[in-house]
DNA sequence: TATACTTACGAGTAACTTACGAGTATAATT
DNA sequence: AATTATACTCGTAAGTTACTCGTAAGTATA
């Protein structure tokens, strides 16, 4: 496959990050903005040079033409980022942000399902995450025994490791000095992801 | 093959580190910029020495554009990956690797002054650091006051923040309940790298 | 119909590469 | 002391592409 260019790259990654926080691509309007062009005309240069290369593809939904244009490999640039959904605190929901950024992570955690989420507080110290760190997830309802989930009862969200049993959900921090929670048939629990990787940022 | 002159390895060089941390090659007025050339006719006089010497070739894609590639790449990767150079554990010298593997790191952290290490043991958990934790540091030899450094003294490897004083530099955890350390002049103290990024790694 | 969007085309400009002529500074050769 | 050679450096200009614009026509939905 052909090397991209800076501008071409660029293009990709705008689709890319747009369709990750919106769940939707973009017109070609939203791209002329976004990107600061001035025509239409130029938007679509780039969709059918990237088409012919490979890198775009432009199925068509079954209806109509809004949601059309997509994006054909995951990884066609070096810029490897998700989107930064919220925050997350034991003892309360997931708060979301209104406007998701999107933050850098290695390039093998890209994926669609794939989200971040900050850590506010240092109440999943257990699973030995600090406040302020960052933890990647990806969306999932189900979890294998022994991986650690995001993890939702009664409305609270905390992190724990995963341990189904016949009887019930138990729910084991990673550090012994902290108690095991049991799942009650009546909790309202659900699993809201599996977590992949956590990191922190210093230097700002 | 013939010797490169000092200049012409700097030349080399340079577009080795470029294409490998954006994964394009440099336009001849990029490497203008960043050798601090005053004409492109430089830039163009080192690509022709240097292709035909067989260092370099110009492989024109469908675009002559940016295609200067190496000839020796020994690395050529799509990916964003970093060495891991050992393992650091306080009270011991960092133990190195005999062959470094490479991990994966967020694209932003790709510069060739970067290096992983993995830590050992709990002993820099003032630094909210955790046995099996991966840190990514940038090698220099100096840091800014508030950096955490990964800092040899007298041997022995840690992780503290660099706060030099006017008589003394001290090295600060972050957690309160860990003591400050303070260099004296006799100590044999050196600043191995400065503190970017920590990561871990769950599912396996 | 109107609205919201995509596609096509001709023409222009900016970004890059390549070529060429000339200049400097140092050291080696005559 | 004068020349020659080597290793660079500068400036400009020509040649190609990559990219941009504006406008117009197309297609689907409501």
């Amino acid at each position: 496959m052909k090397p991209l260019s800076p501008k071409l790259k660029r293009f990709l990654d705008f689709i890319q990050r747009f369709t990750l926080s919106f769940d939707q691509a973009p017109s070609y309007e939203e791209i002329m903005v976004g990107l600061g062009f001035d025509s239409l005309g130029t938007v679509n240069w780039y969709v059918k040079t990237l088409e012919e290369e490979g890198h775009l593809s432009r199925i068509k939904g079954p209806n109509g033409k809004r949601a059309l244009t997509l994006i054909h490999k995951e990884h066609a640039t070096t810029t490897a980022r998700l989107p930064l959904l919220g925050l997350i605190a034991a003892g309360e929901p997931i708060e979301a942000l209104e406007n998701p950024e999107v933050v850098d992570v290695p390039p093998s955690l890209l994926h669609p399902d794939n989200y971040v989420l900050q850590v506010k507080g240092d109440s999943m110290i257990d699973e030995k995450i600090h406040d302020g760190d960052f933890i990647v997830a990806r969306k999932t309802k189900t979890a294998r025994s022994g991986q650690i989930v995001v993890a939702l009862i009664n409305g609270e969200a905390t992190l724990k490791c995963y341990v189904p049993k016949t009887d019930c959900i138990e729910l084991h921090p990673r550090n012994p000095n902290f108690p095991v929670i049991k799942v009650n048939p009546q909790d309202d629990f659900h699993i809201n992801g599996v977590l992949l990787y956590s990191f922190r940022n210093y230097l700002n």
